[in-house]
RNA sequence: GUGCUAGUAGCUCAGCUGGAUAGAGCAACGGACUUCUAAUCCGUAGGUCGGGGGUUCGAAUCCCUUCUGGCACACCA
């Protein structure tokens, strides 16, 4: 555990053992010791921490909140024995402000510095079992905003997790299996046939029209011949998909990996519906009571469990739904093992997310277990304009685009910075532009700054500095530039337990400003020996902060820029 | 119509599950490079927290109501 949580820890129990004293000595009526909190102020003014308790207890204690404050103080100065605390104030409507000692702020830097790369990183997660799911596009097109913003969600939130000490598991849902790829194969064919002469070929009503699977169908073509035409259409149909999807799933892997992303598990629906799980699934819920039959389909009785429809499972055609096949996969990972599934989903499958939970429940596994995050669409500024995403109008961008228009770097921050549940804005034109108005390049640019300077120490030289001399910092940026390295750890803390990343990336700004803050008013080198000391200790802390920091948000840092 | 979700500075967003004078960035205006990267920094200005009620020592935050966006309500996925 890290010295600013540990800290924390051991005075939030000091007030306890203070309270208790007051009980002891009669000193406070109350007799359970109520909830409060400790809370760093937003203003510098009002010390390094604040405690409410004496605002919470006034009321049962009868007395005024200033006054109690005192009483408080005193018992907590009687069993505090924490070294940290240098003065403790009472202030405003009656908070009590404590002032840390100095000693702390180096502490906080030894450890970034002994840690390294693993400074920040703790237990906090240890023993969750993480199934996170996230893109899972259908390998039937190519892979757009909305997809790249899940990606860059979910690999982050993969990596925060793992610094929290979970097992985690990234995994892509491949729906290769059901309507859908029926109808792509439908597509397919017809294109096939097309391209060998056959005139008059029906396309499939709700068919693929895009240009690109007249391209696989002839890349297929050029690579194994016609002999297709000459088997039965079945067969004909299965060969095509088979051989679009792998090529549509490389492509996809392709993207993805220079994204930064690498699945563990690639999981095909077709698994589910072979393996019998459907059934399987199916008999539970009947044996359980929740089936029903009506018109020749088999409905799963969810309105029993406060929705307010009930949904298909079995359709009269003999084929299970996209929902009961969900419901079986989601069981087959939860049998896999897992205690957790994650899933990133687009908004417009809110409501498919309440049905699944009530489906856990029916068949006997947690609904709680099943997290879903729901991320709002993304809307893209080009040249100050809105571009309204759409594959009719053609304004249509693909990871593939993005990547080479803006970058990965560019591209990964910007989709996490904002909370999924928000609209997204991407300025296309910002997250090109080499300006500090571009957080991504300002972020990296304090990086390269700390290398600068380190190069010009020398790799040899600098442990030399590294001793263990007490750090002594006196200005104030160079301590809020501490407090803010010693952040880390909280913040990834509620990054994962929130699961919300964008505030590593939110974090990773907030460092890098006061970093340029600091540079510009402090000098590292050129300064007195244990001026330079103090400051190289606090830049390389920086430094690796950043790093690890960049390293979770998948952004690369760069030594020169 | 029903449900989910959002509404905070001109723009994009924070606001740590109820705390002190609601904060950043951009845009606007004014400054700073003989010194480790000016891709930077400093300063000024900017608010009816959509509206209205309620809960209490205290509300952007919790409850009710209302208005305005977005999304979902298939034997699609």
């Amino acid at each position: 555990m890290g010295i600013i949580i540990d800290l924390e820890k051991k005075i939030k129990e000091n007030w306890r053992k203070g309270i208790a004293l007051g009980q002891d000595k009669s000193l406070l009526l109350l007799s359970e010791i109520p909830s409060f909190t400790l809370e760093v102020p937003k203003d510098k003014k009002n010390g390094d921490y604040a405690t409410n308790i004496a605002m919470v207890i006034s009321k049962s204690e009868k007395k005024n909140p200033r006054e109690l404050a005192g009483i408080l103080v005193d018992l907590f100065k009687e069993v505090d024995d924490s070294e940290y605390i240098s003065k403790i104030e009472i202030a405003g409507p009656g908070f009590i402000n404590m002032y840390l000692t100095e000693k702390y702020l180096g502490e906080i830097i030894k450890e970034a510095i002994d840690q390294k790369n693993n400074y920040g990183h703790n237990e906090e997660l240890k023993g969750e079992k993480i199934n996170l799911e996230f893109v899972s596009a259908n390998p039937t097109g190519l892979l757009h905003m909305g997809n790249a913003r899940g990606a860059a969600i979910g690999d982050t939130l993969a990596n925060v997790f793992k610094a929290l000490g979970a097992e985690v598991i990234k995994e892509y849902y491949i729906n290769d299996a059901g309507n859908q790829i029926e109808n792509f194969g439908l597509s397919l064919d017809a294109r096939f046939r097309e391209a060998l002469g056959e005139k008059g070929v029906i396309f499939p009503e709700n068919g693929y029209h895009g240009a690109d699977i007249m391209v696989t169908v002839k890349g297929y073509i050029e690579k194994n011949g016609t002999g297709l035409i000459n088997v039965s259409s079945e067969e004909r149909i299965a060969t095509l998909i088979e051989y679009s999807l792998s090529e549509k799933l490389d492509h996809i892997k392709t993207y993805l990996g220079k994204f930064g992303l690498v699945y563990d598990v690639w999981y095909r629906e077709s698994t589910i519906h072979n393996s019998g799980a459907i059934e399987e699934t199916m008999d539970t819920l009947k044996e359980k009571g929740y089936l029903y039959e009506n018109e020749g389909a088999i409905w799963l009785k969810t309105t029993s469990m406060g929705e307010e429809k009930d949904e298909v499972m079995i359709r009269n055609n003999g084929h299970p739904t996209y929902f009961a096949a969900d419901i079986a996969y989601h069981k087959n990972k939860y049998d896999r093992g897992f205690n957790r599934l994650i899933n990133i989903w687009g908004a417009d499958h809110h409501g498919h997310v309440a049905r699944m939970k009530r489906a856990m429940e029916a068949i006997g596994y947690s609904a709680d277990g099943l997290e879903v995050i729901l991320m709002q669409l993304v809307r893209l500024y080009k040249n100050g304009e809105i571009l309204r995403m759409s594959k009719r109008t053609g304004t249509y961008v693909t990871l593939e685009e993005l990547l080479e228009e803006v970058g990965k770097d560019a591209a990964r921050y910007f989709f996490v910075m904002r909370n999924p549940d928000s609209h997204l804005d991407f300025d296309m034109d910002l997250a090109k532009s080499d300006s500090a108005d571009n957080p991504v390049f300002y972020i990296q640019y304090a990086y390269a700054r700390i290398s600068s300077i380190l190069r010009q120490i020398g790799d040899g030289e600098i442990d030399k500095y590294l001793d263990e001399t007490e750090i002594v910092l006196g200005l104030d940026i160079e301590k809020e530039l501490a407090l803010k390295i010693g952040e880390l750890e909280k913040v990834l803390i509620d990054a994962g337990v929130r699961r919300e990343p964008y505030r590593v990336a939110a974090f990773a700004l907030e460092l890098a400003t006061l970093f340029h803050q600091f540079y510009s008013s402090c000098r590292v080198l050129n300064e007195e020996e244990h001026v330079k000391k103090n400051r190289l200790k606090l830049i390389i802390a920086t430094k690796y902060t950043l790093e690890n920091v960049l390293g979770i948000l998948g952004v690369s840092a760069p030594e020169r820029m």
